[in-house]
DNA sequence: CGGCACGAGTAATGCTGCTTTGTCAATTTC
DNA sequence: GAAATTGACAAAGCAGCATTACTCGTGCCG
């Protein structure tokens, strides 16, 4: 332990976490050689086989599983930890993805900075959900199929993530609304969730249609206002739009999605201002009252 | 965090615990320039100042002590799952220090192996007390004036250290025994803790006097065993020298040492058997009887 | 008040480890 | 079953960390 390299344990937990070096190599942004090369230094200096080696990727050992634990608990503190470090109380920091940021974040914001001058907001943007524990005026909001549970956070479920299809008012025929089957023949714009792609296999339509892929729902929306197609995308992202008549929606799955909107906050400091005030905010957006503290 | 060096966490936390970066470059085995360098690329790196250069080594500040207190914990189970990885449920780990080592356990050490020959006892031995918690199946033995309290690990005193003065048989002269003036005219043979010296301070005895300093208690005993003077040491160190008839004690210290011999251990494996097997053995070498669990 | 010891900081040079590039084996796809 | 893909591993050049050998400021002691 004493010479042992700290950093080679932030490479194994990742590794382990993805369970291939490569992408491990990306998530660190350093090669997948360097990855190779330091898991065999740290199973060399502890004298144990982390990693069973798989034809497509690798999977821990037994041994490997223990130690991941414990190593992922420690560099969860230290990341905590960190976070906290430059924080004054005032910050608060949220941890969203893009399009949630970009659809539902930013049409609020000035709402909520004139009706919380005093709390300044960090945006932070994630492409993958949060590993870490959220530490002190720290929020994360993500959709996903279940709650990720855990000791530490509150989690609460603001709304099921129901899809509809958008497009611009200028886009509008004469023969609106449209049943499923006459939707799939315009050009369809989705975004790395391929919601389209799967109605389309789900409901067997085989007419031509023409799809159009976007990295971020956000991007599919925009693509949407500038009158180049239909868009598929979750209520709350399309409310700000749709309320400005930039998008109107034009047709609602009805089957549910069994996706939902989550927020987590540390309970830890659940009870202290600034982050209370902000859980409270984001809650009442959704509908969803707490009317038990104030 | 990401990009954060993991490795200059450990020099931070080594050189916040002894408020020296000399000591802490000394603790690490790596050069002063070294840890001078770590400390001020973690303060970059962070953005916050850990440490108030003193005149006289470092202090942490308001900040640096909270994150301490955070890098100490994740290192501790960093440090206590290393510890575990290797280890076989068979394997008991002895933390200890030299001079305990040798006079009290290897005399002992044929006897545990015939009682308990399934266990195998790997002795550590320490300069300084291990910082950390101790891990599944290890065991600390160490003098302090206190107990070091903790809620992971059990502490147990085993006695108090009552200082004696040992020397050859063949030192002995026809005047024994002594009253403690004549004594401090004798060759005094003492460790790094400075027993004679205190004492000669503390009688106010201004005769000429002689005194031999040894690195450890253990080397201070073995030049008594060949005569070259009186050596003082707690009780159990001289047992099995006395018993060998190698060292006949010829003076106690009337007054109290205040100091005390510590058996810790963790609460999370104290009913795993070659643990308590074990537990239980050096209690009972120092007449504890745990007659309530067998 | 002068010398000395302590301890942090700095600059030039050498060694660990990261990057690049390529190989090889296993697996999927057509 | 040939081609393409995936993913681990290996060898040679390059960057960052450690070492060495200093400087410099501060406090202690005679």
């Amino acid at each position: 332990m004493e010479k042992l390299n700290l950093n080679s344990l932030r490479v194994f937990a990742t590794a382990a976490r993805h369970g291939n070096f490569q992408r491990a190599a990306e998530m660190l942004h350093i090669s997948n050689g360097a990855v190779s090369q330091r898991i065999k230094q740290l199973e060399a200096d502890l004298g144990v086989v982390l990693f069973d080696r798989k034809p497509r990727g690798v999977a821990l050992t037994e041994k490997g599983r223990t130690y991941y634990s414990a190593v992922q608990e420690a560099l969860s503190i230290l990341a905590v930890a960190t976070s906290d470090l430059g924080q004054s109380s005032r910050q608060i920091r949220l941890h969203i993805g893009a399009s949630s940021a970009a659809k539902w974040l930013m049409p609020r914001m000035s709402a909520f900075n004139a009706r919380f001058p005093e709390i300044s907001l960090e945006t932070e943007i994630h492409d993958t959900m949060l590993e870490r524990n959220l530490g002190r005026n720290e929020i994360a909001l993500w959709p996903a199929r279940a709650p990720v549970h855990n000791s530490a956070h509150h989690v609460q479920c603001l709304c099921e993530l129901q899809l509809v299809a958008v497009c611009s008012p200028d886009f509008l025929r004469p023969d609106w609304p449209v049943d499923t089957q006459a939707l799939l023949a315009f050009p369809l714009l989705q975004d790395a969730h391929r919601r389209w792609e799967r109605l389309v296999e789900r409901t067997g339509y085989d007419g031509g249609h023409s799809i159009l892929n976007f990295g971020r729902s956000a991007l599919a929306l925009d693509a949407a206002i500038q009158s180049h197609g239909v868009a598929i995308a979750p209520t709350f992202m399309i409310e700000a739009d749709v309320r400005a008549r930039r998008l109107v929606e034009i047709w609602r799955n009805p089957d549910p999605s069994g996706e939902y909107f989550f927020l987590s906050w540390p309970k830890q400091y659940a009870h202290e201002n600034p982050l209370r005030q902000t859980v409270t905010w984001i809650l009442s957006e959704f509908g969803i009252d707490t009317a038990a503290d104030t």
